[in-house]
DNA sequence: ATTTATGCAAATAGTTTGCACACGT
DNA sequence: ACGTGTGCAAACTATTTGCATAAAT
């Protein structure tokens, strides 16, 4: 019984095909960070038979489980949003988009962190998500 | 002449009636942070001739000229993303959003955006925009 | 055998666009 | 008068949902 298999069961979710997909692609991407259309479209590429609106329903569930992060980057200049997914490892990070290659890199700063908390905090709040996206493109020297 | 019309002329927009309404409208609001459906609403309920398309138009001209700044705040738990528009007072700021009231609660610390340059720069890449958003709930004591 | 998941197509929500008419200068 | 802006309806994009069929246990 793969890894993929105990995880999915472990979420509580049945064990079928486009799960599987879905997971093994997840874990396998050269890009973390994929659109559900993205998945759609490397599973249909790859030769399966899959709809779309099961990449969706899949997405959620694995985010709901928690087995998975959805992200929404309007890319900086407010184009229609799309949402993105990763896999959830566990570490906290907040990410960077590079508005020239579209390329998302993750970064991670306890003083940021710690900072958001405490102007929390001081209002009386207590933070129960937050998201923290820098669009940059790189320094020309 | 009264500053709305002034302002949209230094804007370079022909000074029309649903764009100095939808002006007033900003500067005016009890709620500094608006939809397209908020302002539609509250214009047709005053009594104004405008339609939505008209709305969100005008926002998006706003946006560009500089006059007003755009989120997309996402409520936190992945909902249906609703742009949400608030006049460019020229001071920058992040945003807190309480997810049981909906209400928005501005905040600026240097240390944050200080840390945010840092992480960039450490990358190679220089921040062109950001955008912060805690999703918070009051501290019940 | 039963329950749950899937694929498809139709529905929805937010936003944008084409077009004939109305408004601002 | 001229060029731009507007309202309306239709188009579009991302996502969700209803339903009959197909899997998984």
């Amino acid at each position: 019984m793969s890894q993929e298999t105990v995880d999915l069961k472990k979420a509580g979710l049945k064990v079928t095909l486009p799960r599987l997909r879905i997971l093994e692609l997840l874990e396998g991407a050269n890009q973390k960070h994929v659109t559900a259309d993205d998945v759609y479209k490397l599973l249909i590429d790859q030769g399966e038979d899959i709809g779309l609106a099961t990449v969706y329903r899949v997405l959620n569930q694995f985010e709901a489980a928690g087995l998975v992060v959805k992200h929404m980057f309007d890319d900086g200049s407010g184009r229609p949003a799309q949402a993105c997914y990763e896999l959830d490892e566990g570490d906290h990070h907040d990410h960077m988009v590079d508005i020239e290659s579209g390329e998302v890199i993750e970064f991670f700063d306890q003083e940021i962190e710690d900072r958001q908390e405490e102007m929390a905090r001081d209002r009386g709040y207590e933070i129960v998500d937050h998201s923290l996206v820098l669009y940059v493109q790189k320094i020309k020297s």
